[in-house]
DNA sequence: ACGGGCGGTATTACATGCAATACCCCGGTG
DNA sequence: CACCGGGGTATTGCATGTAATACCGCCCGT
């Protein structure tokens, strides 16, 4: 994070705001980001809504077009495969170097999220909230492997993808396997077997690359 | 690239010269990065120079401490050590893309550019210009790989390490070695040997890690 | 009817004003 | 001599002013 301090930025809660509604679908992709509009929409001076607006085009969730402001990140199959396949040998690198760092608390901590998602499935299904505790899950093992400018990279990658594979949380059979597949993850993680996590980290991210274009081509 | 575009925008000339500035020295890692200070420096106003240091935040340039400003990112061993390993990943995912996409043009300007590099071995050293000139090489072939998230996940890191690494461009067997390892990437990438390619890339970012190692040491 | 040029409009990009706030040095005190 | 408090100072963060500029729809000429 650039500064967190959850000291009252305007900045920081105009950014925050500006995300949360571009993945709750307020803003979809190819939405545009207008300085002023947003500004008087939010009730706030422009200085705050520029510095979210130009965040937002730093961590890649909005283009910025030359002469028209900016927009909501617009992405085509192919550049979701793209991200996907960074983050098949990111989220692979971070599992094995959490597998070879992790504490006890680490362990406990990460077996706990994987059991509150599998405790989730006899819930109805909220797919906000899915795709929140799946980015929790992830985020987690980042910060276990201990590598902050992995842990970054993966930020930036996983805001972009999730504006495209959020939807599928909706679909019962996809939160099943996810379960499972975290589960196996957190597994040879607990187990400190390196290469059983990368692998079984970045096949997890393999497989929601099949299912992201599946679900895409019945959508 | 984020905008580019040949207008003559003031932030974006600020933020290229500050960036020049750091890799050249003139501002150390940990320096302050002041704002009303920068702008009377360079003579323009504080918003494009605002803009910049945000800029160099977001990029990773630069650390924002909560209420000092922001100063030039210090990276300590450890973290250039982490930075290397997510090079070493994502730089062997490009050349194996890279090899797999590479048209005859591709080709042809990457083996160009390590000709280029071969031939500057014959010239006394010029570290800053090596280091330009090995950027621009690991760039192309990032380029040619055709995914772009990986290309900005590169950059990103690439501005990192090279605060740490382009000091070795002044030793000359780093140089010999450099351009030995590079012509191994160009020629798998040539020959289309995607998993060769992705195994010499991954293998020069290891081994720039080690030569780092070694070098710091011996300072 | 259709293409080309033109003004209205909204936007960006930059400059500057202003209040709040945290730091630093320095002098005073136990 | 060490420690603590207060004022000066510089900084951030937000608001707003302003010029330049590119786009869009409309009107006019052919």
């Amino acid at each position: 994070m650039t500064t967190a301090e959850s000291g009252s930025l305007l900045a920081e809660s105009v950014y925050r705001t500006l995300v949360d509604q571009i993945f709750e679908g307020a803003l979809p992709p190819g939405a545009p980001l207008s300085v002023p509009a947003l500004a008087a929409r939010l009730d706030v001076s422009r200085s705050p809504v520029r510095e979210s607006v130009q965040r937002l085009i730093h961590e890649g969730l909005a283009v910025h077009v030359p002469h028209a402001g900016a927009r909501v990140l617009q992405l085509d199959e192919d550049a979701v495969r793209d991200v996907l396949a960074v983050r098949e040998a990111l989220d692979g690198l971070a599992a094995q170097e959490a597998a070879r760092r992790a504490s006890a608390d680490d362990v406990a901590g990460l077996l706990e999220l994987v059991e509150r998602q599998a405790d989730l499935l006899e819930e109805p299904t909220d797919p906000l909230r899915d795709a929140r505790l799946d980015v929790e899950l992830h985020t987690r093992v980042r910060e276990v492997s201990g590598n902050r400018p992995l842990a970054d990279a993966l930020r930036r990658l996983d805001a972009q993808a999730h504006l495209y594979t959020s939807g599928m949380w909706a679909e019962e059979s996809n939160r099943r396997i996810a379960v499972v597949e975290h589960r196996r993850i957190a597994d040879a993680v607990a187990a400190g077997d390196a290469d059983g996590a990368r692998r079984a980290a970045s096949a997890h991210v393999a497989a929601i690359s099949v299912r992201m274009r599946r679900w895409r081509m019945s959508h």
